[in-house]
DNA sequence: TGCCAGGCCTTCC
DNA sequence: GGAAGGCATGGC
């Protein structure tokens, strides 16, 4: 196996898989800043090492370009902290604080089903619900002396019952899980057309989804759909716009929502990101 | 024990 | 169209 080295900047691998947006990334106990994960077709372990991350895949065909689109490495993140800083101090904290989180392009099928199984839900049982459903339906490679399995095809899960679904630990959203499948066999969401659609399109064809809704569908959307501009609002996002920008003021979540958009704009979904982070770690 | 977790659905005004 | 209650499950 050949390790790949690619330069890096503006890039921190550790905020990036650790804060929050993905659920299949495992750290090496072993190896300083070292992680394991599964991205679509193939397994990588993955070392930053100041400016420079190597890493090692069972599949190496196209491993470059994977890579670099996983993890958002063509976008120009120094450009994109130096502007979002300017928008006040408290953003300015946080980027300062969690600087190089990227936001990951991750698959469109896997993200989707993972973000129904977070709701109501905390991430560790999240990863445990993903990782169960990948060891019982998904593909097994073997890397490095160690089994690892990929996320399930949409095929893969044609015939997985609702009481499989809950036994992988998912609770009520099993039959969430169980329609999703069903809605993309039977073509309600083309997978193929998706970088076609406007945001809001996609947005409201995510919503008639069960299971699916405002909070879960920005995800989706930012998570594996390039669209930077939308601002999930879960309990902690909604907790520290409240305590920054709300004061004592009761704050409705559309209210919230319409001040973001209005001040972050297009960049809205990485500033969400890191305060999200920077929230849960109590760094504010 | 009761509350919380990257919410959403259904029911009822 | 907005407010309440319920929902599986495990950790604290």
């Amino acid at each position: 196996m050949k390790e790949l080295c690619i330069e890096v900047k503006y890039f921190n691998l550790k905020y990036t898989v650790e804060c929050g947006q993905c659920f299949r990334w495992k750290k090496l106990e072993a190896e300083d800043n070292a992680y394991v994960g599964v991205i679509k077709d193939r397994v990588l372990k993955v070392r930053q090492e100041g400016n420079k991350i190597y890493v090692l895949s069972n599949k190496e065909e196209n491993l470059e370009s994977v890579v670099t689109e996983y993890f958002d490495l063509n976008t120009d993140y120094e450009e994109i902290e130096k502007e979002i800083i300017k928008f006040d101090d408290n953003v300015k904290k946080a980027v300062t604080n969690t600087s190089g989180i990227r936001i990951l392009n991750q698959d469109f099928f896997e993200t989707l089903m993972s973000y129904i199984i977070s709701a109501n839900n905390n991430i560790p049982r999240i990863s445990k619900s993903v990782n169960e459903l990948s060891k019982k339906y998904g593909k097994k490679i073997e890397f490095l002396g160690e089994e690892y399995y990929l996320f399930p095809t949409v095929k893969e899960l044609e015939n997985v019952t609702k009481e499989e679904y809950r036994e992988c630990g998912v609770g009520f959203r099993d039959a969430y899980l169980y329609n999703t499948v069903k809605e993309i066999l039977n073509g309600s969401i083309d997978l193929e057309n998706i970088d076609n659609m406007t945001t809001q399109n996609l947005r409201n064809k995510l919503l008639t989804l069960k299971g699916v809704g405002p909070k879960v569908a920005d995800c989706i959307l930012l998570f594996s759909c390039k669209r930077g501009e939308v601002f999930p609002i879960d309990v902690w996002v909604e907790r520290v716009m409240s305590v920054l920008y709300f004061k004592e003021q009761k704050s409705t979540k559309k209210q919230i929502l319409e001040y973001a958009n209005n001040k972050f704009s297009k960049y809205a979904g990485i500033v969400q990101q890191h305060l999200f982070y920077n929230m849960r770690e109590n760094l504010l």
